[in-house]
DNA sequence: AATTTATTTAACCATTCGGTTAAACTTATC
DNA sequence: GATAAGTTTAACCGAATGGTTAAATAAATT
């Protein structure tokens, strides 16, 4: 059996904080989350921990930037291959519901983020965010100059698909525990036969789509 | 000058507490409110806030069960006093964007709550969120019924409605502090003449309306 | 006025937290 | 294989944290 390099063990070390950093930020938030149980978790010491990455809030920082780095990337990929507006703005929809579904500490880490009001957000990150939206922005202008869409804000057609996501996402569990809720209220969770990507999506476009009726 | 009861200093002291509690639980979190910092910030003494509330817990409790429970009550209120489905509807978006504004620590505490998993929600408060969830349920329905509304889950239009005013609420300001901005996604911030409340509004039902389009 | 009861206070305590240090261990270089 | 560089570790530290206590003060009751 091959022997590790320095470099491979060392990053193979990084990563293990990481994934451990970013499950204990996500179910504690930064102060919530201490320094000593992500070193445990990660199976490594704490000093360890300080030389590799550096301070807490430096391990915040590479866990928020390693998060949400990918799925800007993620978004800009799939909506780069995508043709028009509408199906533009179903590929950013979907992408993000993929980025959520298949990163599960990405909702706590982001609604956190926003409720602190960014008080950690990384320079870098607040970049990839913002061409995120811009890419939203592009979409839509472009929309609109095609007759396609309304005259929207880009910014609160963002909020309505991250709101809408992050918040569904996150309560549907919290409501799924409350066995005593009213059947009224249950009776639409059998219902729900398409899946939320499809669901969010066909709202979304409702929402902003001119309303002489598309296809659909 | 009239010396105060011992029932008035009493409420009082405890209202003190509570709206320092509130403040900080809003700006740091469960785990980054301390007890000590919300004892100062209300001008009490530590042993007091123990004396009067409890514990970190239950001081806690309080702040969400006093937040969420009027915002409840205001919510019932208001769509009780609207007559049809769609007005019913506005009423229900417009009184969250009206307590969200009148009550800018609720959106930091609602979206710390959905993001520790409702972790520490109290019973009763999930009981407030649940009669709310209620209400639209039945103005869905009765929408639905009477041909007005498609066929969609309240939950998801409830996710749509909180997610979407929450989200743009806490991120707008983050975002105008982003000077660097490119012009093309700043250009849109001036042009929102109408409020959110009527921009949200406008959306949710344009997004949730039957097709055959109806007056605006 | 005396006594009981409610409220607030300062001082204190055990534990936990983020962070450091000096030494030990590993791997590569000569 | 000795030396140097990179990496991990156990032990430690001071500050802060949630929580308690016994005493002081104010108010209500008799």
């Amino acid at each position: 059996m091959k022997k590790d390099t320095i470099a491979e063990k060392s990053s193979k070390t990084v990563e293990k904080i990481l994934t451990a950093a970013r499950a204990a930020f996500a179910e504690n938030g930064y102060s919530g989350a201490h320094v000593d149980d992500i070193a445990r978790r990660a199976g490594v010491n704490k000093a360890t921990l300080y030389y590799q990455i550096g301070d807490k809030d430096a391990l915040y920082a590479s866990v928020i930037h390693q998060v949400l780095g990918n799925v800007a990337r993620q978004i800009a990929d799939a909506v780069a291959a995508a043709g028009a507006p509408r199906e533009k703005l179903a590929a950013y929809i979907s992408s993000i519901v993929f980025a959520v579904d298949k990163n599960p500490e990405l909702p706590s880490i982001m609604l956190r983020e926003v409720a602190s009001d960014a008080a950690h957000l990384p320079r870098v990150v607040a970049e990839d965010i913002a061409s995120v939206l811009i890419i939203l922005t592009g979409i839509i202008e472009d929309g609109r100059k095609k007759g396609l869409f309304t005259d929207v804000s880009p910014f609160l057609v963002h909020s309505m698909i991250m709101g809408t996501i992050l918040f569904f996402k996150k309560v549907s569990p919290i409501k799924d525990r409350q066995s005593w809720l009213p059947h009224a209220v249950k009776r639409y969770d059998k219902k729900l036969k398409s899946s939320t990507e499809e669901e969010v999506t066909k709202l979304v476009l409702k929402a902003i789509q001119k309303e002489f009726g598309g296809k659909r």
